[in-house]
DNA sequence: GAGGATTTATTAATTTTTTATTAAGGAACT
DNA sequence: AGTTCCTTAATAAAAAATTAATAAATCCTC
């Protein structure tokens, strides 16, 4: 049994992600604002935290750096469209999914069970076994530091911008797996693609601009012909 | 086959819809008001709606409410640039997703197919989950893994190109069946095929020179003379 | 089992598709 | 106002798909 804990000032929207996700087995337990779901941590043991970004008192960033400080369990944040800016400064605190309102409840299941999965399901993770509160991606001499958000080749740190760590990190997460242009933008971007096939192109240059010693023959970030890109999973 | 039914009361919208979903397969029912798109409801299959927020009689979000007594199928809403924001985000709990006037037909068109590959996928996930784990498909010591993409034989690593890829997959999938180049030729394009003969000869080609240790004396990718090619079937 | 017809194989050239690169415009943040 | 970064557009380069022409293999009929 797992504690999901639900913030979002509009009790509607609280009240209706209660009852998608108890009738999945899950027990909500909710708060209106970021006082409120600070104080629920505290005295609950909590599994994984919905948090809606616009509310009154703590917004949803500010509430997420304080849980932050000491916690890594799962986030994934809510927002409107229209905010879509909150979307990376939500994932560059430290969220690790976000959904947008309004939301396809099967959606919002499915991304609750995967983040739970990864969280509890260490063994067959790639988060590094001696660093598993630091949630360190590495592959090769590569790595990135999920709570840092430092990304290091050789030991040497380099510095992506928030796209393309997205980018990066969506790909190493899913080390050796082939990801088709339109699926990564759909994952990074968690909008729909249509002809941004450009767009990805560019990021991944600049990424391997900054990660690879030869951008021509990357060793990290591969294309493979026809299909999408990957990153090389090096043991 | 998929029908979508389309309500607006601005038959224009309406029938420009129809014309862009209709080239992409899918059928469409169209309504004009509220009260029309519950009866068509009723009465046929419905696999996705979209839906105008402003319509007479009863207007979208009354309409939605409606539907989602009973239902949880994909509606997208439909809505002005102009119109109330507090109006279109109260709907907040009841809508998968939102579009606003003017639209753009290949976002919408890649707004109902997402939708309708969510809705499908995530409610057999329990289904698909077991064939994730079998993703990798062999005979003999031919292995493809389809999430990686990669083919190995004797351990090796091949590298085909990703028209290759997908015969040898389609092939390999069905292993021991004998397919005619018309029929390799349908499934791997996903079209009629018209004299595409040489096509295939040349594919497999390449593919057995990469596959196979002799490809005049092929050992897994076989011709049957006059009836097709297959992927023989070696425990 | 020889010859012709049919089907598949092979090779190379051409065309198309896909990805890479470069540069410039513009939005958002400092 | 300056800087950073995302996005778009235009073009180049790389890779692969297709076409065409010819060769070889198999089948069928006599």
């Amino acid at each position: 049994m797992y504690n999901i804990l639900v913030v979002d000032d509009d009790k509607e929207i609280v009240n209706a992600i209660e009852i998608y996700l108890s009738q999945e087995g899950y027990n909500i337990i909710k708060a209106y604002d970021g006082e409120e779901a600070l104080e629920k941590l505290k005295e609950n043991e909590i599994h994984l935290i919905i948090l809606d970004i616009m509310m009154p008192n703590k917004d949803g960033i500010e509430t997420l750096q304080e849980i932050r400080k000491d916690k890594t369990i799962p986030v994934i944040m809510l927002s409107a469209k229209s905010e879509d800016y909150d979307k990376i400064s939500g994932l560059n605190t430290g969220a690790d999914d976000y959904v947008t309102k309004p939301f396809n409840p099967l959606e919002l299941i499915a991304r609750v069970k995967s983040n739970i999965r990864r969280y509890v399901d260490f063994s067959n993770s790639n988060i590094s076994k001696k660093n598993k509160n630091e949630r360190i991606l590495s592959t090769g001499t590569l790595e990135i530091n999920d709570e840092t958000k430092q990304v290091t080749v050789d030991g040497k740190e380099i510095k992506l911008t928030a796209t393309e760590y997205n980018i990066l990190k969506f790909l190493l997460e899913n080390k050796g797996k082939v990801y088709s242009i339109e699926q990564i933008y759909e994952n990074v971007w968690n909008e729909e693609s249509y002809g941004a096939e450009n767009i990805i192109a560019v990021h991944i240059r600049h990424i391997r601009e900054k990660i690879e010693i030869n951008p021509k023959e990357p060793k990290y970030l591969k294309v493979i012909w026809g299909i999408g890109y990957k990153v090389e999973d090096i043991k």
